[in-house]
DNA sequence: TTCAATGTTTAGAC
DNA sequence: GGTCTAAACATTGA
């Protein structure tokens, strides 16, 4: 599942690739995905002939700066991950000839949005559930839309400091950490996968309500959160699922997993077995032994 | 065969 | 207005 480290490897690997090509050509099978504009049409002539000037991370949104000003933002969701390559269209589907993760990983072949570019390759959205989101914004409109302003602060950034840190979870007057976590108003940028992960680090209990939560323990959080993501952007992501760099190839973070996936198993750090619980509709896994 | 589970965001209900 | 649930969708595995 993409979330601040697959974005960020995401956008590492696209910089390299696309920044300077223009765009040729729109192909889609699913217009419902481009959300704004609401027309396909629309939608591929304004991107026509224009210049991907630079690449961005906010949250788990990924933004395309094109130069006449506009930004493409693409959200992921669960299953959606660009890549870069080349493929041939025939019968309506799309087809890798070189031997490799863009034909043989299955997780690749779930091309609902395709663009040209001018040096004749492809810059593609890969989706098996299709709830990844696309849409074309003008840039001082995106950054002054509700939803962005919205967004909670960038975990990494240096302005998130701890003091910040408790400023923003006062937001919100109560609530289980690892919900609060998640919440993209809160931090950007956190999801299932790294709030477990991040938890099981802080040595704090995912059930723990913020209003509990003693000042020593809210500094292991806040430095858990540091060093998971950045863990987990040296890892290149986590690939259990469905999420690949935009070379097709699988990011590394599933190794370092201590307890996401890990139910029945023993705890790392304590022996005891590794539990899983719904919170709000998703599992947390936890350790309920080291982890208070 | 059927059906729950998967996990991010959001629309809609209360 | 916060807070919760279910839906968007397709596949996998019990």
């Amino acid at each position: 599942m993409p979330e601040l480290p697959e974005v960020e490897t995401t956008i590492r690997g696209l910089e390299k690739r696309i920044i300077g090509l223009r765009v040729r050509d729109v192909w889609t099978d699913f217009k419902k995905m481009i959300k704004k504009p609401r027309d396909f049409k629309e939608f591929k002539k304004s991107l026509k002939g224009k210049k991907i000037i630079g690449i961005e991370r906010r949250g788990k949104n990924i933004l395309i700066n094109l130069n006449d000003k506009r930004v493409l933002l693409i959200h992921q969701k669960m299953t959606g991950h660009l890549l870069f390559g080349k493929w041939l269209f025939k019968k309506g589907k799309w087809f890798s000839k070189i031997p490799g993760p863009l034909k043989d990983d299955p997780r690749n072949r779930f091309l609902h949005l395709v663009f040209l570019l001018d040096n004749d390759k492809h810059l593609a959205l890969s989706d098996l559930r299709k709830f990844a989101k696309v849409e074309l914004w003008d840039k001082d409109e995106l950054q002054n839309s509700e939803g962005f302003k919205g967004l909670g602060p960038e975990p990494l950034e240096r302005i998130f400091t701890f003091k910040k840190f408790k400023g923003v979870l006062a937001k919100r007057r109560k609530g289980k950490i690892k919900e609060v976590l998640m919440d993209q108003k809160i931090i950007a940028g956190i999801g299932n996968i790294y709030s477990d992960e991040i938890l099981w680090e802080a040595k704090v209990n995912p059930f723990r309500d913020i209003t509990t939560l003693k000042e020593k323990e809210l500094d292991k959080i806040y430095k858990a959160i540091k060093k998971i993501l950045r863990k987990g952007i040296k890892m290149k992501g986590d690939s259990f699922s469905d999420y690949r760099k935009v070379d097709g190839t699988k990011g590394n973070f599933n190794k370092l997993e201590r307890v996401y996936r890990k139910e029945g198993k023993k705890c790392q750090r304590c022996k005891n077995i590794i539990k899983r619980k719904k919170i709000g509709g998703r599992s947390a896994h936890f350790c309920p032994r080291c982890q208070r």
